[in-house]
Order: C-alpha cells, then sequence, then structure tokens
DNA sequence: TAACATAGAATGAGCGTTCAATCTAGAACA
DNA sequence: TGTTCTAGATTGAACGCTCATTCTATGTTA
C-alpha cells in the first residue's frame, strides 16, 4: 500500500513480484481445498516450493494474504463488469454476453473459492470492507448499464428501481456459485438458457413501483 | 442415525435432548462468528456453559456437530419449501408467500450460516452430500410446485425446462444471501419487490426451448 | 448401590510466527 | 580475470500457544 513497505523490501523487483505471486498461487490452491481457516501456512509453503518462514518476507501475515487473496478474485469480478458494461450498450448484446458469464459463475472450482470469500466477509471486517467497496463499484456500474440499455428502450426510471434490478442481476450471477455447488449435476446449457431469459425479463420489467406485476 | 448409537446412550432421554440441542445452539453461534475451522471446541463449551470433555458424550467429534448443524439448517429449508408447495397453487399466491421467504433470506445472521455451510460443501465430501441431497428433494418440491401453477395457466412444459426454472428460481433465492453480505445496506422493500416481479415473469417464461427471447 | 452426568486436567499434534544461521549472486577491487 | 565482500534470499529449527480429543475422578440421582 504505502511506498516505503518495510515487509517486502523490494516490492517492485520482478523476482519479488513473481515469488508473491508463487504464494498467491499456492494460497488460492490451499483456501479452496481447506478454507481460510483449516489451510496452514506449512501446507501453503510446501505447494508453494518454499520454506514457511520465507512466507513471511513477502506478507505480514496469514491474514494478508487472506486479503490479498480477496482483492485478487475481486478484481477480475470487477473487470468481467467492466466488460460487460463496454461491450453491451443494447439487451441483446447484454444477453447474449451473459452466457460468458454464466459458464465461468458455474465452475466449481471458482466457485468455491468465492463462497469461502462471502461467507468470511460475513464475520470478518477487513474482508468485508474489502468485498462491500467492490460490490459497491460492481452495482454502480451494472446501474449504468441497465439504465442506458433500458432508456435505449424507451423506460425511463428512479435511481431506486433501477438499484433494485441491479440487486436481482446480482441474485441470479451470484446464485449460480451456490448452485453448482449444491446441484454439481446441473444442466449448465439449459441453465443458461433459461438466466438468459430471466434477464431479458428483467430488462423489461416495469419501471414504475407497481404494486405487483401482471406481465 | 443407527438405533444403537453408543456414543449417545440414551438420546431419547428429554434432558440429553435438551443438552444436544444446548450444544448446537452454541455451535452454531461460535460457526456464525469464527466460521466452522475457527470455532473451538473450548469456545462453544464455554457458551454452551458446559465443559469440553462434556460435548464428546453427546457428539462423537467436532465434525458430527457440524453435520448436524448442517442437518438442522437444510431441515429448515425443505419446511420452508414444503410450505410453498402446500400453499401456493397458483401463480399470485407464490409471489406473495415469496416476500417472506426473501426477507428471511435477507436475515444477514443466518445468511453467514448457510453461506458457510455451502462453502464447507465445497470441500467437506460428508457436508456436500447432506446438502445435494437436501437440494434434490427441495428442486423436486419446487419443480412440482412451478409445474402445478404453469399447467393451470395453460403451460405445457417438458421436465428439463421446467428444471431450469427451478434453477433459476434458486438462484434468485440463494444469491439473496450474498446480497445482504456484500450489500448490507440494500433497500430490503424494493428488493423484495423486484424479486417478485421477476418470480412472476419466471413462471411466465416460454415453455419451449426457443433460441432467444422477445418477451 | 448402580448408573449416569459432569468436570477439568492431561496429551500430543499442529498452528502461526520468529529468528539465527546459511546460501547465493553479483559488485568492487586487484 | 580472479578474489573478496556484502546484502538480500532462503532455510528450518524453535517457541509459545491453541486445538481436538481422551481419561480419570467426582457429583448426582433414583
Amino acid at each position: 500500500m504505502q511506498d516505503t513497505d518495510t515487509t517486502t523490501p523490494h516490492a517492485d523487483a520482478p523476482r519479488a513480484t513473481a515469488r508473491r505471486q508463487q504464494i498467491l498461487c499456492a494460497a488460492a490452491q490451499c483456501f479452496r481445498e481447506h478454507g481460510f481457516h483449516g489451510a496452514s501456512i506449512a501446507k501453503i509453503s510446501a505447494i508453494a516450493g518454499m520454506s514457511p518462514g520465507h512466507i513471511y518476507h513477502y506478507f505480514e501475515n496469514k491474514e494478508a494474504i487472506i486479503a490479498a487473496i480477496v482483492a485478487q478474485d475481486l478484481e477480475s469480478l470487477l473487470e468481467m463488469t467492466a466488460q460487460f458494461r463496454a461491450a453491451c450498450n443494447v439487451r441483446a448484446a447484454l444477453i447474449e454476453r451473459a452466457a460468458e458469464g454464466v459458464a465461468k459463475q458455474l465452475d466449481p472450482d471458482a466457485a468455491g473459492l468465492k463462497l469461502e470469500i462471502v461467507a468470511e466477509a460475513a464475520r470478518n471486517p477487513r474482508v468485508a470492507q474489502i468485498v462491500s467497496e467492490a460490490d459497491a463499484t460492481c452495482r454502480r456500474e451494472l446501474a449504468a448499464l441497465i439504465r442506458d440499455i433500458r432508456s435505449r428502450a424507451g423506460h425511463q426510471d428512479s435511481a431506486a428501481a433501477i438499484d433494485g434490478m441491479v440487486e436481482v442481476l446480482a441474485c441470479l450471477f451470484e446464485g449460480l456459485l451456490q448452485r453448482t455447488i449444491r446441484n454439481p449435476g446441473l444442466d449448465r446449457d439449459k441453465v443458461t438458457q433459461r438466466i438468459q431469459i430471466a434477464i431479458g425479463d428483467l430488462l423489461n420489467q416495469p419501471g414504475e413501483d407497481a404494486l405487483k406485476p401482471r406481465s
């Protein structure tokens, strides 16, 4: 974070960067297999191919490794969201692009780690802050995306209405993480298709805050 | 599980049942605060108001406590699903009832534990089996529910189509668990309203396996 | 008295972390 | 070119602690 990082003397050196990444890679694997608390520095160091003590030259402690893994995962989420935003100016484009996002969320390995992160966020304030900040950025992006697509289709929406739709969209995507764990044998193509339809319907929801839908 | 349970000599006695529940209650609190691996028998026993050793008269080991907590949580899920099934024979009834379900999923404490369970299921085979079996039961119930509502509305659906809709419905509900963690300040009423609309649209999705939706 | 409930100390393993000691590669110098 | 020096890279044993689990001893009750 600071320029003078005493724990990583030459953090900019390519060797140090490579070692850090090596540790993060091993840690991600351990965290996936054993969870944040179940994974030990000893196991991580063994997989990373270095001594336990050496890890502490690159990370202050285990908590810092967790924070780095969390930040790394969320960065990839923000990237995906930004790509959606950039590529999809109309409804059909978003629906088409959504298929890739769905496929990514349905990968069981990635899902396991992402769920571990949210579960950790529910009890660890440091992780909670990283997660909720990333989510806020993500929501802003998605809100702009939905607003544009709908205004292009003639809708005029309140901010609250858009925010509600963003939440539903997020539910659809994040729910997939749990589906692939709870029902590993689900039909990925069929689910993708139905999610796409649901997203399409979401973008056509009534804008005003009506009582009940009548389709 | 078996009739002759050597670890809990008089499991049917009311005192034993109460003690077991006392332990599970303390364990749930600890698991919520520290996760399955972060919670220790010492902490659980302190909260339960008994010695660490005494816990082992009611549970074979920590893993058994985890399994019991998981089973207990999933039982409440199955109960909710069954109530939906019983109370909702038409679309409007399901949408109205859904509000309660949404509210339940948006409770951050309950959500934390449920997410911990899914994360654990992603790496612990014993938990994975309990979770996936409960999910299968749940899906069967929801499939029957959706099929009935839609057939009453004149739709004739393939099993695969129904299964896809069930997955989307599950995504909506399970996604809420993550939303309440990632965005604790979300507008619960607005979200409920938008989820209700989405469920309404879901029940009106085209039955055939069309290419893309055109609403 | 017999059977069960309960306590709490003991055990050995494993944890995160520290640290003194070694290795290594390249700069400085001859 | 060959030698020395040195600062960072790396090791792995050691530390203090906590963990899950066991076991013996003591209450409690019928």
